[in-house]
DNA sequence: ATGGTTGCACAGCAA
């Protein structure tokens, strides 16, 4: 099974380069963040008739993610147990259309859409953190309660979580955001709490993810990587291939950000059988 | 270069 996640940056804008990518890349399940769109301005027919289901969870113009699968969605649902909201000015928290989670293909999977701490300091970086750390409660009591269900996240955590993946000078430690030790160290204790790995660094160490539009940041490599596939131990070990798609960052209309693609060996039921002659 | 580039509610945010 292959499985990509990708922040689009609006699915209105680019969904036939999506389209084009599912077919080329031979995707069959894609995890989709920034669609900026509500669910009633997603471009489903094009999927649909490409034989893609959609599950799309979109609120206005911001945010937005979704799960674009061939093998079929079940069990679909809008954000996780606990999931924050933020609280503009002391107002009621407001959720935000951030993560999405189904089954599909035998496996459950999350799409995430990470807050942007925007700053260090900044009303965002609490949020941005407690957000992590309660994504990281609610995949493990997912996990709890369905015993022997492979998972794994996907998604923009807007975390660069190794000096090797900055390569964009305007982020500097103790400075920056998406680079600060808190947020390190809050994605590490994501993975622990629910027993997760990066399923692509071992077979990639090297390679960004994201280039920001300005000051040519892409053509002089300014680059970061905060897209991420992590899963569970059982998925991890299945990992026969992984890419990052940094062609997509070229073209008309790119995304900022470029597709991480992740092939897992698929299950076979006689695996294990004897040999009948 | 106190800048630059995108996308959306087409105006001012958010990234």
């Amino acid at each position: 099974m292959r499985v990509a996640t990708w922040n689009i940056n609006s699915i209105r804008t680019r969904h036939a380069r999506v389209e084009e990518f599912l077919q080329a890349a031979d995707i069959d399940v894609l995890l989709l963040q920034e669609t900026k769109c509500r669910d009633d301005q997603f471009p489903l027919e094009p999927f649909e008739a490409l034989g893609y289901d959609v599950f799309h969870w979109g609120l206005n113009q911001w945010n937005g993610v979704a799960i674009v699968s061939r093998v079929g969605i079940s069990h679909a649902e809008q954000g996780f147990v606990g999931m924050p909201g933020f609280d503009k000015n002391g107002a009621d928290p407001q959720p935000e259309a951030r993560a999405v989670s189904a089954m599909t293909g035998g496996i459950r999977v999350w799409s995430v859409y990470v807050p942007n701490g925007r700053a260090l300091g900044d009303p965002h970086m609490p949020y941005k953190l407690s957000w992590l750390s309660q994504l990281g409660h609610a995949v493990s009591q997912w996990s709890d309660q369905n015993p022997g269900v492979e998972y794994l996240i996907g998604g923009d955590f807007n975390v660069a979580p190794e000096p090797s993946d900055v390569g964009d000078p305007g982020f500097v430690e103790g400075v920056s955001t998406h680079v600060s030790p808190e947020e390190r160290a809050t994605i590490k204790e994501l993975l622990h709490t629910a027993h997760l790995t990066d399923v692509v660094r071992p077979l990639l160490p090297e390679g960004y993810t994201y280039w920001d539009y300005t000051q040519g940041k892409f053509r002089k490599n300014h680059g970061m990587r905060i897209d991420f596939v992590y899963a569970s131990s059982g998925l991890a070990d299945s990992v026969t291939a992984a890419s990052i798609e940094r062609e997509q960052r070229t073209g008309e209309q790119p995304s900022d950000h470029v597709p991480v693609v992740v092939e897992f060996a698929e299950e076979s039921d006689d695996f294990d059988a004897p040999m009948v002659f």
